[in-house]
DNA sequence: ATGTCCAATCTTGCATACAAGTTTACGCGG
DNA sequence: CCGCGTAAACTTGTATGCAAGATTGGACAT
């Protein structure tokens, strides 16, 4: 193995470092953090900090105030509203131009996806888990960000993958730890993606659109659930 | 009037400086920049030059290669078309949500803002213009953005108003050398909008919507022509 | 004239010093 | 015990120095 020259850009590595703090929930929205401190605990100096602060300033995720501090953004119901309406209308215009164009290895890249998300759920029912955690809830959400992106992709607009690829990271730091995700939940993601893959083979597009917003608006109710409990 | 203390962040100012060059089309496509040219061109040090550039490499419109240089991104037909695309699906939905809820004082400001678009078309004919330039370019301009950007402000969707607003101002660095806004064309513009508008008085959220699509549609046509004679 | 190699120069990446405003904490007087 | 003022500590904003890779230009050999 051939000795890395480069490692890698520091700013890159002090933005996941920190968003690796706010995915685990160790950041906290509201608290307050400082570029220093978050520099020596990363173990990187000020300058590449303070881009990866500033990148996430620009995602929406941090705050910065001048001369006082930078803070965790908050989050309301009304956040997520906003994400899962621009999901399911950029989503679905581009599913319908995606739809023709699907080639068979897109297809099967699908069905691999699908697969590998009922692969997540049965460990988790061998687990015998409750709520899925954990490594099968990683590959879970690795896979349904896949199969939409995937989608996406072969839609052939960048930007429109570029913007819901944000706004899925943003779902990320947010939405994860409200998400509830029983064995009920996963299961119905899993069969509505295999439906809108089914629907893709067939090419029926008006299907495909149909149920990819049946199921963003279905992962809404579940993303909003532990909110309106409050 | 009190003496502004801090006239303002200086990061801000290099972002307008070079937003400015790059509106104005003394930057290129394709053209090689520095931070320390730009820097000492607008009057401030590498820190904040350096802020403003991986602000716009941020919005796609420079990009930079490691230890050699930055660029001015080139844009194809494919980048406007994409854009387009994503403006019709987001302003479509979110239009749908804001008919119903626009107040007397919003269609007050919309009218406002066909008035004022009108006025510019007046002013070009007056001074015989045979394509909008100048201030009637500028204000038309300015008018067209914040009717667009008010209906999705009545959407009630901050995130789809932030995304189109970007998507706006790309438009604004690239596509704006390249329109040909004749009298037809921006004449045509103004009158989707009052379609628009009367369909929202009237509280027509479909025709409203129609109107938008034509509107926009027929946008993207206007700024493909100078690139598809290439 | 042309290809090649090397050095000077230019670029960004990163660290750090300092400036200026904000917050915090502590001591003091009531 | 409580308010209050002040100073210290902390925050971000900015400038600058240096490192290391990329580029360029020219000298030199063929």
């Amino acid at each position: 193995m051939k000795k890395r020259r480069h490692t890698k850009k520091l700013d890159e590595r002090a933005y996941e470092f920190v968003s690796g703090l706010l995915a685990s929930g160790e950041l906290k929205p509201g608290q307050k953090l400082s570029e220093p401190s978050l520099a020596s605990a990363c173990g990187v100096s000020r300058t590449p900090m303070r881009e990866a602060v500033r990148r996430l300033i620009a995602e929406g995720v941090l705050n910065q105030v001048p001369k006082s501090g930078t803070y965790v953004c908050g989050f309301e119901a009304k956040d997520i509203c906003d994400a899962y309406d621009i999901r399911t209308a950029i989503e679905s215009a581009m599913l319908e131009r995606a739809v023709p164009r699907l080639t068979k290895s897109d297809l099967a890249k699908l069905a691999g996806n699908c697969e590998r998300m009922h692969k997540a759920i049965l460990a988790m029912k061998r687990a015998k888990m409750p709520i899925m955690t954990g490594k099968p809830e990683t590959e879970f959400l690795a896979e349904d960000v896949a199969f939409h992106l995937l989608l996406l992709r072969a839609s052939g607009n960048a930007l429109a993958e570029k913007i819901i690829a944000n706004t899925y990271r943003r779902n990320q730091f947010f939405g994860t730890h409200s998400h509830q995700r029983t064995l009920l939940h996963v299961s119905l993601a899993w069969r509505f993606h295999c439906e809108i893959l089914k629907a893709c083979r067939a090419g029926d597009t008006a299907a495909a659109v149909y149920w990819l917003k049946t199921h963003i608006a279905r992962s809404e109710r579940d993303a909003l659930m532990p909110l309106s409990r409050m």
